[in-house]
DNA sequence: ACATTAAGTGATT
DNA sequence: AATCACTTAATGT
């Protein structure tokens, strides 16, 4: 464990802090598709990804739900971090893009290091930073940019964080992650399609402008 | 062979 | 962009 922690946080964090996490983080794995934080969770400790990508969603009480963003390896998740500060539920689900390896760090940790380690200290302020940038950036693709390039807006951040240009998904998922109905996303990939934009398969669609 | 799920399409709001 | 209604194609049992 300990080289698969430093190899993505040795630049970030000095070696005291390493160790530290080293002996009190909590290796765990998941496998594509589980959910990692459920809506309404009470959240104990703090994970740091070490590989893998986590699809963040909104959801409202009917299951309704919309996709945020997603957290790559070196990030932590920013709800995790307001809810362990103000004891509160989590209002957001997390569920693994692909297999996933993190470390969790329980959060009296988290808190009591802000104080003891520069390193921390920037890295929770950077986190938050860029997960307020994300959050705006979803803000404005929900508010500003029509159905279409929503869409392959998607499909480009699922290649991205997946790595792989052949993305397994169907209409209905896309429609569901993107909180609008099948007929429509299927009408709007079928003129991506003929754009030349990507191309679609049963089950799975590949895209091709990255 | 039959049922189920994924995807395509015209018409309407 | 959403919804309805219907069709076609692929897949599972």
């Amino acid at each position: 464990m300990y080289t698969e922690l430093s190899h993505n946080f040795a630049y970030l964090f000095e070696d005291a802090l390493l160790k530290e996490i080293e002996t009190i983080g909590v290796f765990k794995q998941f496998k594509a598709e589980d959910t990692i934080i459920e809506l309404g969770d009470f959240i104990k400790s703090m994970p740091l990804l070490l590989s893998g990508a986590i699809k963040i969603l909104r959801e409202d009480e009917n299951g309704e739900e919309l996709v945020l963003y997603y957290l790559e390896k070196g990030d932590t998740c920013a709800m995790t971090l307001s809810c362990c500060m103000g004891q509160t539920k989590s209002k957001i689900r997390a569920v693994a893009e692909t297999d996933v390896s993190l470390i969790l760090l329980p959060k009296e940790k988290m808190t009591e290091w802000l104080s003891s380690y520069k390193s921390w200290q920037a890295f929770i302020l950077e986190s938050y930073h860029n997960r307020v940038e994300e959050l705006l950036e979803a803000v404005d693709t929900i508010a500003f940019l029509k159905m279409e390039d929503r869409i392959f807006k998607y499909l480009k951040d699922k290649a991205m964080v997946n790595g792989n240009d052949e993305l397994a998904t169907t209409h209905k998922q896309i429609a569901e992650d993107l909180h609008t109905s099948r007929v429509v996303i299927s009408r709007l990939l079928k003129k991506l399609e003929n754009e030349q934009k990507i191309q679609l398969f049963r089950n799975s669609i590949k895209v091709l402008a990255l």
